[in-house]
DNA sequence: GTCTATATGTAGATAGAC
DNA sequence: GTCTATCTACATATAGAC
């Protein structure tokens, strides 16, 4: 029954331990002494049960990655109003974006180095997008919102959520804000970036 | 009268071209070889002029990045309504941001690797941000606008005009944009972001 | 100032013992 | 599977000729 996994299964340690530093330093700036410290082995492993470094960075996101993306975009799967829809994706993105806080500017990072490889990534989400854009263009046809382009919306929602988690170095210079207040802002931006979206395209 | 530059000037050529690579491939991802070539040097004459890589990407810097913060920062000096900053700022930092869409990522890129080396950087818009705030505080209190504090605002404008930059490869891939129309849009955008903040605050 | 040649360190990756 | 030791390549940086 068992068989395939140990204690935990150095597989998994590795892994875990990959994602944190790439996430953290991005690929270039990776080193493979770092992830292999980090899981508590050596660097000869590392190559045995991924081959290389180009395969331990595809083999995190295959392994976990991914499913943020379908966890995000299937939050408003169940609302039947576009307003609520953006009230609970906005929600499903901070919260998930608070465990993981540098998983943003990873991903617009090494989407920059090389598209193609994420490319499928960001696929994971195609046909909940397809769907929130005609929810707008339903609303705007009944006239509950102004005439803005579905497109833009979503682009100014998106900006909304991710750009305090990219910026945050230098919010926390302007702002002077440590990790609690930075916290405490994403917790009030659940409430308030909905409110200011739909302030906007409310008719 | 002349006499310190040349033809073109070593130096300059060496600095814009280690700004290029620099704002592509990032401090981690740079290569002193790739820089010596963008310039048609060789490796020995970097280390001639800027000790190391290290001071090679502060000169970048001291050299012409930060005085587009001023830019920025300074473009609604004149402005006497919040609304009318608003859209002076919004169109500023795009029309910068169309002549180096790369600089926005970069910039938070490395400054989530190394909060010091840019800080004085960042400290260029520190009056007018000052000011900014002031011009909000006074709007809310004349009950201009609702009640949403100035900081609040700020982060929303930023968001709203970084991050098609820092996630264009996403947008590209998700619409389907090629330059030309990304070019587009971020010109649409010139529009639409003062309007749809403004919507938002008005009371 | 600008080059070629080289020193020095360290990265990713492999070989082979256990 | 996991380790130590090592190979190879390449990056930064320097020495020294011109």
């Amino acid at each position: 029954m068992a068989g395939t996994t140990k204690e935990q299964g150095t597989e998994q340690r590795i892994l875990r331990a990959a994602r944190k530093v790439f996430i953290q330093k991005g690929m270039a700036g990776t080193r493979m002494r770092e992830v292999a410290d980090e899981a508590g082995i050596n660097k000869a492993l590392l190559h045995y049960y991924f081959r290389d470094k180009q395969r331990l960075f595809t083999g995190v996101f295959k392994a976990g990655a991914s499913e943020q993306f379908s966890c995000i975009w299937g939050s408003f799967i169940h609302c039947d109003t576009l307003f609520s829809a953006i009230e609970a994706f906005v929600a499903a993105y901070l919260d998930r974006m608070l465990e993981d806080p540098l998983l943003p500017l990873f991903i617009v990072n090494e989407l920059n180095r090389d598209a193609r490889g994420l490319s499928e990534f960001i696929d994971r989400g195609r046909e909940s997008r397809a769907r929130f854009l005609r929810m707008v263009e339903e609303a705007r046809q009944r006239g509950e919102i102004i005439d803005i382009q579905p497109r833009e919306l979503l682009v100014n929602i998106m900006a909304l959520c991710a750009h305090p988690f990219i910026a945050r170095p230098m919010l926390a210079h302007i702002h002077g804000m440590n990790n609690e207040a930075f916290r405490r802002m994403i917790q009030e931006r659940r409430k308030t970036i909905p409110e200011f979206i739909i302030r906007s395209i409310r008719s």
